[in-house]
DNA sequence: GCTTGACTTTGACGTTGCGTCAAACCCGCA
DNA sequence: TGCGGGTTTGACGCAACGTCAAAGTCAAGC
């Protein structure tokens, strides 16, 4: 018999685990001095101590590793535990894969151009939401942002506020086409199917902004020629983290925009849709 | 301004978490109601947020997040955080590539054998011992037995117990040679330079029994015959989880043998010292 | 103006597997 | 009969929140 220290010193585990082990009665003392409380321990107890490490290196937890040490059931049992854990630590290593991309990408990052600014990029997920929008093709960007000035104007003043929600620029680059394919408009706060129309003429038509599950999103304060960068920047992301764009990228214009023309001191929210590439 | 709920589902992140980062002074609301304690966030601060976020996707602990969010020092103080966090992940991934190498073998094992018996192999360093043994090479089992079953009665009888420790049997079969290159003796408590004659002119000589860093070890009851399929068990151990044999391996005796020969009752432990292979 | 239901506040405990004190005993050796 | 090293229980700490609970607040509908 074996007092705690020695017998942690053979199985090369801490007193204190030991101790811990008695607790959860995983592994209880051969003996128990009465008046002392001294625990004693026989070698005969190492297989089973050794059972319950061997068990934890497996990834187990110590209350999954209890009900196993009954020898009872315990193959099959143990069988399907682990073919679970298998899929667990499989999907952990997937994730601790992306993450050592994330970083070395950011550390090339920093290598690069020393900034570390505005390049957060997060993932996220969007619900769907109703959306009223204009959806044309532009010439050139100030066409482009001389609409949404106008749609910004014009429906801030013709939309409810209760039902407004924010103005979200839809880009349908699905081809390299020179015009600029857009959706103008604005998010609902609840499902509306009346139209609006603008100055011009120009028709705000009820639809539907579709979720997406994994969106790579980067907040830039500034212009829309400044976000431009900002585009590359998450463009430069997505491919150095092994994901690929699966569909139309959008602007959110978190702030409802009040200064003057050419959106200054816009909070701009750009959304790029991913999908991971294997 | 928004109250803490809308914040929290512009940003996908949970109230609690923003009231935690409030606490630890990450991420202070904007404005809080003097009255009410109401925290009221402004969508300018969903960059610094998202700083955080980005940041602790990359594996920072939030301590470590908090002096990088000033502006100030933060790119090299960035890059160095950054590498040593690359160190640790890839640390940590080759551990879990390792993990998922035991489970599989596991799953393997019980595929193959159903018990789940016998293959609790551990790892353990040991530390260097003062060894007294006597070195040689037997025809057969048989001889070895005999000998064995010598130097443990004839050493019990003639080591005073304090120094006497184990009965080990160190075996150097480095060449598949057909005879049984054996060192059997006692590890000591403490160095001692005393030989000890046993019946039959042999003597036991003082060495050492060098430390090893990494030893598979796996306990056995029984006898030495069946030892030997514990062999087995260890050495599949060893391929299926890439490492390899890199010394002599060791028998340890954990309990003094008292029984009759034959070493029914006897509880053995197994130890191949072992390396990584890349 | 009042009710009501959704929201927010602080505070506390739980999570996992022990490490690390602290204060009070205990053991075996000289 | 000391004394130095081991042992006991008990408690707190960790990392980053999740999850109640009780009490107070807000905003919309009547």
């Amino acid at each position: 018999m074996f007092r705690i220290g020695e017998f942690a010193q053979i199985a090369q585990v801490s007193a204190r685990q030991l101790r811990f082990y008695d607790q959860l009665g995983l592994l209880q003392p051969a003996h128990i001095d009465r008046e002392t409380g001294y625990r004693y321990y026989s070698i005969r107890q190492l297989p089973r101590l050794n059972s319950i490490l061997a068990l934890k290196e497996l990834g187990l937890t110590l209350e999954q590793i209890g009900p196993l040490l009954k020898d009872s059931i315990s193959a099959t049992e143990l069988r399907a535990m682990l073919t679970l854990k298998r899929a667990e630590v499989e999907r952990s290593l997937h994730e601790q894969q992306a993450q050592l991309r994330h970083i070395e990408s950011r550390i090339a990052q920093i290598d690069r151009h020393g900034g570390t600014e505005g390049f957060d990029v997060i993932l996220k997920s969007v619900e769907p939401a109703p959306f009223l929008s204009l959806h044309c093709a532009y010439a050139d960007m100030d066409e482009a942002v001389r609409m949404i000035s106008l749609v910004a104007e014009d429906g801030a003043r013709q939309i409810k506020p209760a039902l407004r929600d924010k103005l979200i620029v839809v880009a349908r680059n699905d081809r390299d086409d020179e015009k600029l394919d857009l959706e103008i408009g604005f998010s609902l706060t609840r499902p509306s199917n009346a139209a609006v129309r603008l100055r011009g003429d120009y028709l705000l038509r009820a639809s539907e902004l579709p979720a997406v599950e994994t969106m790579a999103t980067i907040v830039r304060p500034g212009t829309n020629l400044e976000s431009h960068t900002s585009f590359g920047a998450v463009g430069t992301w997505i491919e150095a983290n092994h994901y690929q764009i699966a569909g139309p990228c959008r602007e959110v214009f978190l702030e409802p925009i009040t200064g003057p023309p050419g959106f200054e001191g816009a909070l701009v929210e750009i959304q790029f849709p991913v999908r991971q590439v294997a």
